[in-house]
DNA sequence: TTGTAAGCGTTATCAG
DNA sequence: CTGATAACGCTTACAA
């Protein structure tokens, strides 16, 4: 590897003016530059950068935290945060949580050493006191943190609305609720919204929810749960995908027929619900477009801080697949 | 930031000693090791890893190249790689290739220049004179790169050969193969090993083999040729899950019944295939182990070059699930 | 328009 | 056992 004094000395002038000639900055003559050029290709330089972030406190790297990349939610966002990343010259960090605090704030200690240039967090375990003296730019995403802190969410609420509005117009009297963990603000924002839709109906009792963990296991447990307990649900709405899956699972060795007997509907609208038999009707995402978002207003903070960046909120919409029906009646 | 001279002013040492203080290395009196301990807590001093790199020319990160991470089969590969990568003290990197040489080398050159310790590869499409003098340790993980250089793979040849084995077994009589595309490696070794199985059948012809790209809409199209124009076949092996997953939905889409008329099998055993009706019988891979064990030679190669890596095979093993079941004669 | 030199925060060498 | 000090490779005042 050559270095910026090889290059210097091939051209005969000084670091600084190859310096100029890198970062184009400064003035520089025509002439000279073209030399140092020649130089620079000869040599095949290209220069250090961790001796460039050495000195400017900037290592043009974010981090992403995610819970688990596993979960077939990640992925796209994770694609999108790095494809932005990319595209802007930032080198991308996957990091993945598990949920667990602790390994949060390893990963944030380790990459703060590194000089990261800033975060995208997807978490609920994260308190906001742990991060409010981090001196670099955070983006919270699919999930708040705090109610300062920028994010990129969608309107799970309206979601969730939709999600059991749409059961009931298509005949469903009895509908269950799976959701997820209560200490994940897109859960609570769709249980709210589900209860927003069905509060009032004398039918409904504490049996017709369920806490899952957004897995395809859990949500098979929730469902057995509330099959069990309510043999007349005739419609049930789970909190993502997966658990989703897991409620058609549950209705198959049950021996409940979907859609005929039981209507399901998931959200996030992930590849799972597209393989299952029948196909999982779903609330969609517009996953790429919020790691894209995220990570776009990430370092829109991060080149131009003060520049005051607001909050998003993404639509989601209805997608019908085979697992809604309007019932025979 | 406090800077290793905020705490030896602290300490009333020299920077020197609190060097070997935090490095535990040469010799430093138990007394002043306390006091510039004392000074770390009080100014909750960490050490700067880009200047520690500058010094070194070594970053403590290394990179895993796979071609898409929304391909359901390498989270868990990632997974593994950057649990490894953790526990030995180092940052992960992700790169996602989209199977693009100019990515390939546009991110080699960009990690290169961030003093990377090491790459990782899954890559069909990287020639092996594009990094031969690249002088950082390199793994080739699930498919081979060129003999010569380290690499972590499965038997896929023998799982073919199970696969299509196994489907004899149960009673077919006509099985086509799927295969993934030429220029990957894993794939070859399974269209090998089909054929090792079935090439003295007196009904093999070419048009029992069909290129899919290992997508799901990939083997549903080639899963349509195949049956259209062997009316006959009993049962198909796809050289993976995503492909078989397409290979069900072909059935279904003719009214093929799986697995009355048609057994599958697919390669991989990850998830998708386990979310279908029926679920998929298949090969599975101990993925995890995989990327925990190329993490884990990497890492070795970087800390004690020279130390004679050997090349990794893992055996391969059979899962039978519900898209296979013995005919009926 | 160009060059000199200080400094970014560490580590290691070499005296003492 | 401890302290100066010269690197590591780059950028940016400041001078010329």
């Amino acid at each position: 590897m050559s270095t910026i004094r090889d290059v210097a000395k091939l051209a005969n002038v000084s670091v600084a003016t190859v310096s100029r000639v890198i970062n184009a900055n400064g003035y520089v003559n025509e002439n000279t530059k073209q030399k140092v050029e020649e130089a620079i290709k000869q040599l095949n330089y290209r220069p250090n950068d961790v001796a460039r972030s050495l000195f400017n406190g900037r290592s043009k790297m974010i981090a992403l935290f995610v819970p688990d990349i596993q979960n077939p939610f990640f992925p796209e966002l994770a694609r999108a945060v790095e494809d932005m990343a990319n595209s802007r010259g930032y080198t991308f960090i996957l990091c993945n949580t598990d949920n667990n605090n602790q390994k949060e704030i390893d990963y944030l200690q380790a990459l703060l050493q590194k000089s990261i240039d800033g975060f995208i967090f997807v978490s609920s375990t994260i308190k906001a006191e742990q991060i409010e003296n981090i001196n670099v730019p955070i983006v919270a995403m699919d999930r708040k943190i705090s109610p300062e802190l920028v994010s990129v969410t969608v309107d799970n609420r309206d979601g969730a609305r939709q999600a059991v509005e749409y059961l009931q117009s298509i005949g469903c009297k009895r509908i269950g609720h799976i959701c997820g963990p209560e200490n994940v603000s897109s859960s609570r924002n769709r249980l709210q919204g589900y209860l927003d839709v069905v509060k009032k109906e004398d039918w409904l009792t504490s049996d017709f929810v369920q806490v899952g963990d957004h897995s395809i296991q859990g949500g098979l447990v929730a469902a057995m749960e509330l099959l069990q307990k309510n043999p007349d649900i005739d419609g049930i709405f789970a909190a993502n995908d997966l658990m989703a899956v897991g409620v058609l699972k549950a209705a198959e060795q049950l021996g409940i027929r979907v859609p005929e007997q039981l209507s399901v509907i998931g959200f996030d609208n992930t590849e799972p619900g597209k393989v299952t038999t029948p196909q999982l009707t779903t609330i969609n995402q517009p996953i790429y477009d919020i790691g894209k978002r995220a990570a776009e207003l990430l370092i829109q903070q991060i080149e131009t801080p003060d520049s005051g960046i607001e909050s998003v909120i993404y639509n989601v919409e209805l997608i019908v697949r085979g697992s809604t029906k309007p019932l025979q009646s």
